[in-house]
Formats: structure tokens, C-alpha cells, sequence
DNA sequence: GCCCGTCTACCTCGAAAGGAGTAAAGAGGG
DNA sequence: CCCTCTTTACTCCTTTCGAGGTAGACGGGC
């Protein structure tokens, strides 16, 4: 019996791509396409796919979130995150919402049948970089972790280009706890200044810059 | 006679969804097939085609980089810039570089079809969103291209989360001068801090904090 | 009970950052 | 030739940052 194949991508040719790529192999049947992570979950529910193939960049839902909610009500369904790029945020992302595997979309077509199969297998499957990734994350986030609540909330403001007088108003507190708090990142984050922390938390990829959208 | 098409892409399944889309249309051929830049470039040589569909992101030499050394080689060849996210700097980058599209990858085939006959023709065609970019873009350079040579120098180092002093140092002059190129560079961007210089600087793809990688 | 971590607030202190002005040398354009 | 821009350097000054210490309140764990 083949196995039974979810496609979930924004991408027109690449949806296209895939179900080439995957008609070819008898064992393996595609049962649906999404082009959004919402309709991806709806179509889980009604279709019950043995594999998901997700995109994590999508609109209305991303492949995080849709992973997420397809592994909460569909146990049985294995995600496999599909991605063109290879970042840690998205492996790390991917994972925890339950995927099982993580592939970028320049894999071959062997490759991704074998992955599909060993999906429906219940096997984890990830590209050496991706482990590489996960590894990596899982033993630094102790730098992110190691934060408390509020520092952390210091550090999202730091993170938009505030001053300490600034993160002070907006945070209701005086201008001096801040800078015990801003003492405190600087030290667990193991960096000298406000500018490298902002860099390192951009790194780790606690937030995006993109979220500044403040600054002019 | 039908339109030649050489399409560029690092991932397979693009390459594959994009060869069906194009050779459902008898008007078009897919000619040649490149997995990075750099093979872009030399079947370009090779086949000199009408058309070629090109992606941004892509090992070897980037899409950008093909593009420019397509259009110096070969001015009759018409490249269309296919990338997946829709950001400012590759828009930007691309037109620059030559390229007389710009699409997204969830283009419908109708859409990609008509823009490659377009773009034969020599028509430019740009997705609306991509236009909203460029006209963006074009209209506040003003703020990178304002700096000059010695102020993007001292701006590359402060991305790297330097002090003044540092900078100095690196840089071969005294700290009041990095001082008055900072506080220029506050000014051109239209910022109140070098953090949210930082910011600002890496929000306009100036460069990627990934660079900063001394940062332990 | 006590200790410890967190959050809060206050203090001092020195270093770093940023604003404003002056100025000299060189490049380039009118 | 004069003027402007750029780069360099210096001074004076204010604000911000970051390090240090002290301390009260609260909560959890021993």
C-alpha cells in the first residue's frame, strides 16, 4: 500500500516539482497540495496523509505553526519540514513543533523518497547539517535560557534601539533597574557592550531586526 | 521558432516544476539547466539563449553575480531574476545588475509564461510588489549612498559591535575621528545611537549579523 | 526557620558615547 | 581661483553606559 503524501508549499513550480519527483515512485502517492499552512492543517484533517512534506516559509500560517497544530491532532502523520534555506531558527523551530525530518529543497529525488519512506516509518531523518544545527542549538540556548523573564523582556527592547531611559518608560520601572538587568544580559550573554548584545541576540536568533520597523 | 529558456536553480525540484511549467508551452524550450551561478554563466556562453530564468540564491557564485556577468557577455540575453522571498536588497540588486524581471517563485504558470515571452521581447516586467520595492528603494538610497567611503568603513566595524576605540584602532586614526564619522553616520541614517545604527544598517541589508561571528 | 534567586531601588564612579565648534590639508568642480 | 566635500585632529561639554556596592520585598527550597 503506498504511502499516502501531504504537499504543503506556496510555490507553485515547487509543488509541481514535488509531485513529479514523487508520482514517479509507485510506493508513494500524493493525496493533496497546500499553498498555505492553513489550508495544509485543514487538509491533514480531512485527508489523514501518512507524511506531510511542509515549506516553513508561508503565508496565512507558517510551517512552524502548521506542524504544530497537524502533530497535536494527527499523532500518527510525521512532518517533514521542507526549506530552502538551511537556519538554525527554522531547524530548531521545526523540531520542537514536531517535525522528523528537515530537508532543503535541493535534495534529490532519491534522497527525498528515502526520507519520506523512512517519515512514514516513524524514523527520524535529518541532513547532516541540519543535526549540525540542532546540536548546536541545543547546547548554546543555556546563553538564552539562563536569562530570566524580565531580562529577557530588557533584551526585546534592546533589541529595538532603546536607551535604558527608554526600556525604563516603557517597562514602568526606574531607569537604574535597567541597567542591573542590561548588566546581567551583558554577562550571561558574555559580550562587552549593548550593540554586541543586540548582535548576539540577532544571531542566536532570538529576534529578527526586521522587527524594528520603528526606526525610520 | 520558439523562445530559448536556460533556467538556473540550485534546488532540483524548482529546476524540475519549472521545466514542466515552460514545456507544456510549445513556444518556449528549456535548453540547458544550471545548478549555481557559476553554470549559469558558462551555458549562457554556450547556448546563448533568449531567456534565461535565474535564481538569486544559489551556491558558487550567486544569482546576482550570473546576472551581471550574463548581461556584460551576452546584452541580447534577457534574465529574469526567480528568487523565493521577496526582499529589497535582491530586487534592487538584481535590476542593477541587469536583470529585466523580477519574480516570485508561487508565479503561476500563465503569469511565468507570459512574462518569459515578455521579456524576449525586451519588455520589462516587474510583479507589482517587486515595482513597490524598487520605487522604495530607489527613492531613500540616498541614506547608504549619502555615506561616504570612510563613514560604510567605520559602519562595517560598528556592525561588528566595536567601540569608538576599537574602531580607532582597526582603523589606523585617533578615536575623535571615528567619533565625528559615527556621529555622521547617526545623522545620514537618521538614528540617535550606533546600536540603532546597527539596526538600521542591517534592516537595509547592509550586512548580515551572521559576519559578526567573533562574537563568541 | 533560613538561604537563595529574582526584582526592585538607590548610590557612586569612571569610561564610553555623542553633540558642537574650530581647523588644516587634499580632491574635485564651478 | 574659490568653494565645497572629505578626512583628519583637537577641545569642551553633556549624557549615556556599565561596574561596583547596599538593600528591601517576595517566593521557593532546604
Amino acid at each position: 500500500m503506498a504511502i499516502r503524501v501531504l504537499i504543503a508549499d506556496d510555490h507553485s513550480v515547487v509543488l509541481e516539482g514535488l509531485r513529479m519527483f514523487l508520482e514517479r515512485d509507485p510506493e508513494l502517492t500524493v493525496v493533496g497540495e497546500a499553498v498555505d499552512g492553513a489550508e495544509a492543517v485543514r487538509l491533514a484533517q480531512h485527508l489523514h496523509p501518512d507524511v506531510v512534506l511542509m515549506d516553513l516559509l508561508m503565508p496565512v500560517m507558517d510551517g512552524i505553526a502548521a506542524i504544530s497544530a497537524i502533530r497535536k491532532q494527527l499523532p500518527e502523520t510525521e512532518v517533514i519540514a521542507l526549506t530552502s534555506v538551511l537556519e538554525s531558527t527554522s531547524v530548531v523551530g521545526a523540531v520542537k513543533a514536531g517535525a522528523i525530518g528537515y530537508l532543503l529543497k535541493d535534495t534529490k529525488a532519491p534522497e527525498l523518497r528515502k526520507a519520506i519512506k523512512a517519515a512514514a516509518a516513524g524514523q527520524v531523518q535529518l541532513s547532516p547539517q541540519a543535526s549540525a544545527y540542532l546540536v548546536r542549538e541545543v547546547r548554546t540556548p543555556e546563553v538564552i535560557e539562563a536569562l530570566t523573564e524580565r531580562e529577557r523582556e530588557v533584551l526585546h527592547l534592546l533589541i529595538q534601539g532603546l536607551s535604558n531611559k527608554e526600556i525604563a518608560r516603557d517597562m514602568q520601572i526606574v531607569e537604574d533597574t535597567v541597567k542591573i538587568h542590561v548588566k546581567h544580559i551583558l554577562a550571561k550573554l558574555g559580550v562587552q557592550s549593548r550593540t554586541q548584545a543586540v548582535l548576539c541576540a540577532i544571531r542566536l536568533g532570538l529576534v529578527s531586526p526586521e522587527q524594528g520597523k520603528k526606526l525610520k
